[in-house]
RNA sequence: GCCGUUGUAGCUCAGAUGGUUAGAGCGCCGGAUUGUGGAUCCGGAGGUCCUCGGUUCGAUCCCGAGCAACGGUACCA
């Protein structure tokens, strides 16, 4: 039996969870502000409840993890947290007051091939504001996204919201001749091909628009994919209209309502945004972000890191898109025989948290490990004397515990030094057995500073003068242990800044 | 799914034209009767050389297939 970890999965330290932790602490801050509430869905939800598609028989994980239940109906573990929000405000949609404003955190899976900075399980975190038809709410979300960001400690200009509407891009289709329900495939394709604009840049774009394109990158390297199949002129209206070419020439195609219509709803949501003093520099339209292909219907809405960022080995990753949401008109209302508006965002909290990883925002050092107390004897009076100890040392609130291995004392210490401890306390029978100057029983306890024996350490050569010089080490009677310890902790936080 | 690269100790990697017992560094464990982390020294554990089949007297090495990892690409509601 190997013991092994499904890929696209990830185990998480100690230093990753509270590193998480804290970042979402200040997530969720940035919500309360707003005015959002708290809300969870299980993770796992009715398979037709989270989207069109439902599992075939021949095929029932594309995607999805699912399976059945004992009646036979399909069950999947979500992948977004959009899908089960809807599912609950359609359920609860007399009790809730409207518009709703909430938000949930949690994780999500998608039976994807998983890659660098993708994984197969990973957490969110989304903000959602139901029954509200109106731009303003699109742009209060990008605002709040860019708050977040500069909450995490993300420097403006280092990140920027970019926000497009997606009857835009319909209306360019619409000009060029793919409107209509015949040419939905099509659209799909000149989506999908926008989308990669960031990853294949504007020729790898324009063959997807035009006949298709070699993965691999030049002719016959890798599979063929098939693409739009519009012809020059119309490859270049497309890109033109999305801001990465100059237009060629003007009047070969009409314009699109719909386009006019997105665009103005872009305007709104700029002077919005710009009232309230967010710039360019946060919230920018850009009218090349596509985002999620299908459910949103008009805003949408992007966050992207801009900063390069070293990864562990050196070299410059961008990450680009953290988050992004949009407007879906149509996912509760799927389950209600009436519109329901809705727009709303979700954080990639574990990409995001490398990122600031990366970028040295994280308080990734660990937190301060227990005080160990060492077991010297083994004989049931001393370890209740270390047990004392250590219940005294919990009483005074400072982090502790009795050495609960089988080893002796050197492998004792570098367990110490292994859980960071600060100091670890020391009695064998020389220490327990003292006396003061009139003979009477006086017990002592020797406290080593470990930080501080470290750094002296470092300055003595050979392990036998390190044995002997016991460096950040005192011996203090057992009375004062606590007192002493507090000291010692009080002194390395002083320290550490 | 498709294309490519790679599979040898926990990690990073050597290795021989196909020949007895497969190595290094790092890491890990241990090292004087009451003791002490790091460094140094000494010792130790740890291997199906990815799997299956073929060629061969003999395969970790050559051949075939498979699997896995990594990268690219596609899909990603």
């Amino acid at each position: 039996m190997l013991a092994r970890l499904p890929r696209g999965f990830a185990d998480r330290t100690a230093d990753d969870i509270r590193a998480v932790e804290q970042m979402m602490a200040k997530i969720r801050a940035v919500y309360e502000l707003y005015g959002f509430e708290p809300a969870d869905q299980p993770l796992i939800e009715y398979t037709d409840a989270l989207g069109k598609f439902l599992p075939d028989q021949d095929r029932p994980n594309e995607g999805v993890f699912s399976f059945q239940d004992d009646d036979e109906q399909w069950l999947s573990l979500r992948y977004d947290l959009t899908a089960p929000m809807a599912r609950y405000v359609a359920e609860n949609f007399e009790r809730l007051p409207k518009p709703f404003r909430s938000y949930r955190s949690g994780w999500v899976f998608r039976n994807e091939k998983p890659g660098p900075g993708r994984f197969r399980q990973f957490m969110q975190f989304d903000a959602d504001t139901v029954g509200t038809p109106g731009v303003a709410a699109d742009a209060e979300m990008a605002m709040m996204m860019a708050d977040v960001m500069e909450a995490l400690g993300i420097p403006r200009g280092d990140y920027v919201i970019r926000v497009n509407n997606r009857k835009v891009l319909d209306g360019v289709l619409e000009a060029i001749g793919l409107g209509g329900e015949e040419n939905a495939g099509r659209r799909l394709i000149v989506l999908r091909a926008i989308d990669k604009l960031d990853k294949l840049g504007v020729e790898g774009v324009r063959q997807l628009l035009g006949p298709g394109r070699w993965d691999g990158g030049k002719e016959g390297e890798g599979d063929f994919t098939k693409g739009a199949g519009l012809s020059a002129q119309q490859a270049n209206r497309v890109l033109a209209d999305i801001g990465v070419v100059e237009a060629l020439g003007d009047g070969e195609f009409p314009s699109s309502q719909t386009f006019a219509d997105g665009q103005g709803e872009l305007m709104q949501i700029e002077q919005l945004v710009v009232a309230s003093g967010y710039g360019p520099d946060r919230i920018r339209i850009d009218p090349s972000v596509v985002r999620g292909l299908e459910y949103y219907t008009g805003p949408v809405f992007e966050a992207e890191l801009l900063a390069e960022i070293p990864n562990e080995d050196g070299q410059i990753v961008r990450f680009g898109s953290v988050g992004g949401g949009g407007r879906y008109d149509g996912l509760v209302s799927r389950f209600r025989g009436e519109p329901v508006p809705a727009t709303g965002f979700s954080i990639g909290v574990s990409r995001l948290m490398s990122a600031l990883k990366a970028l040295g925002k994280l308080d990734t050092s660990s937190t301060v490990g227990p005080v160990v107390v060492l077991v010297m004897d083994r004989d049931t009076d001393s370890l209740g004397r270390y047990q004392k100890m250590v219940s005294d040392l919990r009483q005074a609130g400072i982090r502790a515990e009795m050495y609960l291995g089988g080893s002796g004392m050197k492998p004792q210490m570098k367990y110490a030094d292994r859980r960071g401890a600060p100091c670890v306390v020391i009695q064998g029978g020389n220490e327990r057995n003292a006396v003061d100057e009139n003979g009477n029983p006086r017990p002592m306890v020797q406290i080593k500073d470990m930080v501080a024996g470290a750094e002296l350490a470092a300055n003595i050569e050979g392990h036998d003068a390190y044995k002997e010089a016991r460096p950040g080490q005192m011996t203090v009677p057992e009375a004062e242990l606590v007192g002493t310890v507090r000291g010692i902790l009080a002194a390395q936080r002083a320290e550490r800044g």
